[in-house]
This record gives C-alpha cells, sequence and structure tokens, in this order.
DNA sequence: AATAATATTGTTAACGTGTGCATTATATGT
DNA sequence: ACATATAATGCACACGTTAACAATATTATT
C-alpha cells in the first residue's frame, strides 16, 4: 500500500536500518549514501508511518487539550482564543487533539501512550480531579487559566483579582458609589476571584457592600441580560455595574437598553476579556483585557520545554490584567 | 510500565492471544475465560496500547476537522459551533485532532494511517487543492460548508443563497429600495453565494443595482465598521444594509451609531448567521439563520458512516437556511 | 605492509496487538 | 467406546519502526 523503510532499502540496496538511520540524521551514515536515500524517499513521497514509531519510541505525537467542557459556560471568543493560541505555538510535529472534560467517563483512555503532553484550561473547580489524575501518570502537564496550589505543576494564569479590584476602583475614581455586581457561574475559580477583586475594592475604599447589587450569572449572555433585570427592580438602582465577563455585559446591555436607560448615561458598565466584540459595541465596552491568547501561547511554550525535559520545576506565571478605559464609564459629580 | 495483555496473560494462565480474543468478545472464547481475564483486565485498569492496536488494524482512531485556517476569517463564534457539533457526535472511540489546512506546508502528513477520517469545514475556494488531495488518498471524507460539484463526496451546506435572497427579499418587502451589501471576505465561497442571492432578489423585484452599494469586507468586525463608513459617505445612503455575517453586522451598528444614526430608524440591517450575540444586541439584530452546528453534526454522523462502510455514494445535503425576524428592520411607508 | 582505530553498514530483536493455522480439549452421534 | 465434529486455546508471524550489538569496510599509524 503505502512507502515504508523497506522499500526504499531494497532501491536504495541497503538495509532497512540504514535508510531508518539515514532518514533521521544519524551520524552513523556517510553523507553519500544519505543523500541517496533521502533523494530516493522523496521520490516515493515516503512518509514515516507514525504509528509504528509511535510504538517503538513510546511517543504519541499528540498533545491533549482540554476544556472543562466545550458545551456550554465556555465563551466562544474564549475557546477560539485558547485554540487559536495554542495551534500557533504547536510544532507540527504534534497533533492536536481537542476535548472537554466532561467527555470522558473515565480517565483511562487519557494516558502517557496517548499524549506527550496535556494542556489543561481550567475553569471549574471539577477539574482538580482530572488534573490530578494526569499529575499521578506523570504526563507533562500545563495548566492555564486557574491555580492548583499545592501541586509541582507549572500553572499559568492571569490575575483576575486584580483585574476586577482595577475596575472597581476606577468606578469608584469616576465617582460611583452605587456598584453593582453580576458575578461568573458558580464553582469556577475565576468567578471567586472577581468577586474578591471587587469586594477588595469596596472595602480598601470604604464603599458599603451591599448585597442587593450581587447577583449570580452564569458568563453567558442569557444570564447577564436576566441579571441585570434582576439589579433594574431594586428600590436604589445601582449607578454602576461590574459584569464579570463580556459576554454577560452584553447581555447585560440589553436589558439596560430595553428598560429604556442608557449608558453610560444611567448605569455604567465595565466588562471583563476584552473580547473581540468589546471595542465594537456601542458604547464600547470598557473591559479588563485578560490576555488569553498569550496565556495559551506561553503555556503552549512551556509545555513543549517540558515534554522536552528542559524545564521540570513547578512555576506558576501572572499575567497581568489590564483596565482597558473606553466609553461605557460616565464620571459623576460628587 | 503499563500493563500489557501479556502480562494480563501471565497471570490468568493462558495466551496472550486469548487475551486478546477475549477482550475483544472474540465468540472462539469461552465464556468462562472471558469473564475471567475481563475480570483482572479492569482490576489492573488495563488500557490497551492504541499505538500497537493502529499498526496492526490500520486504523488511527483519529478524525481529522479541518478549518481553511484558524487564524482569521473564521469568526469565533462559527468556530466554536463547528467544534462543538463534531466532539457531540463524534464517538468516544476517535480523537479530534483540530487543524487549519494553512498550517500545512505538504499534505503528505495527512494520510489514512493518520486519519481515520476527515471532515472539512470548507470556507477558501484554496481548499479545493487540500480536498481532492484527500479524496485521491481515499481518506473517508466530508466536506461541509461549500459545494464541491464534480466530485464523489459526500457534502452538506446551508442554502446561503437562498438565505441571502430572503433577506433582501425581506427588505424590499418591507419598502426598502436603496439596499446595500457588505460582501463577506474574497475567495470565500460563500461570500459569492450570499452576493448571489442578494443580486437575486434586486433583479426578481426589478431594483436597480447600485455599484455604489456594494462593499467587500472580510468577515470580521473591523471590516464591517470600515464598510459601513464608506457607505455613510455615499451621497445617496442606503435605507437597508444586508450584512454577510453577523460579526460585520456589528461593526456597521458600530459605524451607524458614531455617525449619529439610529438603527432601525434611520438605517435598517440584516446580518447572516444567527451567532450567539445576535439576539442580544440593541436593536436586536434581525439575520438568516445558518444551522451551522446542525451542519456539523449531520457532517459528523455521515462521516462515521462512511468510516464504517455503511454508505458510499455521494451525497449532498441542502440545510435550510431561515430568516430570524428580530428588530433592525424598519417599514417603510412608500 | 601490517595493525589498530574508526567509520559505515547489517543482523536481529523489540515495541503491543491481532490473526491464520495448528493443536488440543470437549461434545456429539452411533 | 470409538470415531467424528466442534469448541477452545496456543504458536508463530505480521504491522513499520528503532536500537543494541555484530560485522565489515575504510582510514590512520607505525
Amino acid at each position: 500500500m503505502s512507502v515504508t523503510i523497506k522499500d526504499i532499502a531494497k532501491l536504495v540496496g541497503v538495509s532497512h536500518t540504514t535508510v531508518s538511520r539515514a532518514l533521521n540524521d544519524s551520524p552513523l551514515i556517510s553523507e553519500k549514501t544519505k543523500v541517496k536515500i533521502k533523494a530516493i524517499a522523496s521520490e516515493l513521497q515516503y512518509t514515516p508511518n507514525y504509528n509504528a514509531k509511535s510504538l517503538v519510541l513510546d511517543k504519541s505525537y499528540n498533545v491533549g487539550l482540554f476544556f472543562s467542557t466545550i458545551k456550554e459556560g465556555t465563551s466562544s471568543s474564549f475557546f477560539h482564543e485558547v485554540v487559536r493560541g495554542v495551534n500557533h505555538i504547536l510544532h507540527k510535529e504534534f497533533s492536536l487533539i481537542v476535548s472537554g472534560i466532561d467527555d470522558y467517563m473515565s480517565f483511562n483512555e487519557v494516558n502517557k501512550k496517548h499524549f506527550d503532553g496535556i494542556i489543561v484550561m481550567s475553569q471549574s473547580t471539577k477539574d482538580d480531579f482530572f488534573i490530578y489524575n494526569i499529575l499521578e501518570k506523570n504526563i507533562p502537564l500545563v495548566v492555564l487559566n486557574k491555580e492548583i496550589p499545592d501541586a509541582p505543576i507549572i500553572n499559568i494564569l492571569s490575575d483576575d483579582r486584580m483585574g476586577a479590584f482595577k475596575a472597581t476602583e476606577y468606578f469608584i475614581k469616576e465617582g460611583h458609589r452605587q456598584i453593582a455586581i453580576i458575578e461568573g457561574k458558580k464553582g469556577f475559580k475565576s468567578s471567586q476571584e472577581r468577586k474578591e477583586g471587587f469586594l477588595d475594592a469596596l472595602l480598601t475604599y470604604d464603599i458599603p457592600i451591599n448585597k442587593d447589587f450581587m447577583v449570580e450569572g452564569k458568563y453567558d449572555l442569557e444570564s447577564g441580560y436576566l441579571e441585570m433585570r434582576k439589579l433594574l427592580t431594586r428600590s436604589i438602582l445601582p449607578t454602576a455595574v461590574f459584569c464579570s465577563n463580556d459576554d454577560m455585559a452584553v447581555g447585560a446591555m440589553k436589558a439596560i437598553a430595553e428598560s429604556g436607560r442608557s449608558i453610560p448615561g444611567d448605569i455604567s458598565l465595565i466588562g471583563f476579556d476584552d473580547n473581540v466584540f468589546a471595542s465594537f459595541l456601542s458604547p464600547a465596552l470598557t473591559t479588563v483585557k485578560r490576555p488569553i491568547e498569550e496565556i495559551s501561547k506561553e503555556g503552549t511554550q512551556k509545555l513543549l520545554r517540558l515534554i522536552n525535559n528542559k524545564q521540570t520545576k513547578k512555576e506558576t506565571i501572572y499575567m497581568k490584567t489590564t483596565l482597558q478605559i473606553r466609553e461605557s464609564v460616565k464620571r459623576i459629580e460628587l
């Protein structure tokens, strides 16, 4: 069927071992024969059978990219950015297998034979079981987006807490005192971090915390819309709302517009992520930029080093979040 | 290191052949021994080495999902929906390898040993070379989204032309006569289809075609914005703009808002795709729903049948596009 | 020119699994 | 009980590649 090194060997008149070595640029083989063999190989369009290589070299040529889920709770731009980032760095040598942790019943299929390395884009605390499982199996691993504190893991994340703090602080400095938050999905680490940053800021600036101004979303458009509607029923309305991601901010904008109010005229808004849409909304959304693509790229680079044993030790890298000031926050004179 | 059938064989006191047969439920093996072997196998948490299986069975356990590119020109929601759709149907038996056609220099690595089947989400006409290559190699193939007319291929696509026609027709029936189009990315089949549907409608209803009302976008937010700005410089303004996808519609909305005009008060808008954002915009975007997830699911089902030799013959399936009427089109009294 | 050193190639087994064929154990028919 | 059919298991090899070791060809050293 397809060309093997044995076929080449016969044609050149050498052993298949010599062919194998020549194609792998072993120093054992003379230049002359290398040239001859490579010529014929490329003429026959030889491609190695990676299954055979895998078997003997104990290398799968696969890298797994695992999301908590690819069904819901993951925003499209987030998903796309991650895949793009990883794909950009990953050498062509590796195939990128994308899947959701929640697609697996048991993790037996996720093993060293199948994956040379694994990137977990971790969102939910439910992922921990999976992560520790990979760790036990000794598969090169990088965890993005969520901190795994006491484990020997390379961990890359954005400083969400600080981002949320900065956003809230900005509200305060612009004169806002009635500040609400639409929290992220329950069980997601990022939801907690952003909420804490938000509360921190309020505490720091001595703004009383109002339970009525804290609602729980699910990181999707729909929940942003619904939770904002809830906020609009309060007897005292917030003048500013911090949305835990941009998707929910879009939903919130919808709810505010429907109520006949304007942004930022009546209510100011800040999002989180800075997804592709943010700057194209009307008004352009002030939001916390989270460098997802950078995190993904950096993580992939680290994973490659790990696979090649260039790096072994635990490392936690925080990527900075930055406030992108645009048009959705109004200054209030006190 | 890891458990093999030979290990199990020793423990049970049979040959590894018997173990292999037992685990594959061969009728040659007695129930008694099957039970015994399976018990031990699961006790040892045996997982077959798929590399070895691949080698001997000539089966890769991989399905490839190829986009024209995953870098740009592909909108995030589109990308996400496709991956989600495919992932949803694909049996766990297969790993899903996601990549961009433009990541490959040569297609040698894309071969039968590496992929049991391939789904091409084809956007650009540049993909044809790749597609014919796969076809030659006799790898089970399904092409989504773009028609490959004279080839024995299973082809699943949305009726974009009809969708664009319906959208334009709707404009016309609502009284619009000055209708512009922001076309999709050059070289993309869908751009052409949608443009043709648009022109068809104008012709059908005897509306003169105005070159000034036809601008070329790139399917992204930015270009929607820029092209809309161009349209806004025309001496006679369009009262309606058909955007070849939703992303560009969002960009256009931005440009319109910036110019101080309102939607649909001054300018009506229709998009294409019905992505997650569409209904949450203000105003909610009237758009042509393209069943991307359905197409992806259907395509995956077909591919699985192809892999299992249940289906062999060429087939072209059109999925209906439907106009989602929301708030971005105003009725004009003539 | 003879020997040692070194560069190049070949032989053989291994990776873990599945399968054709040979072999042995069991059941069936008389 | 014996021959025969059939069910159950084992043996040996194959898949395509790499690698340890053995063997041979070439070059360097005296």
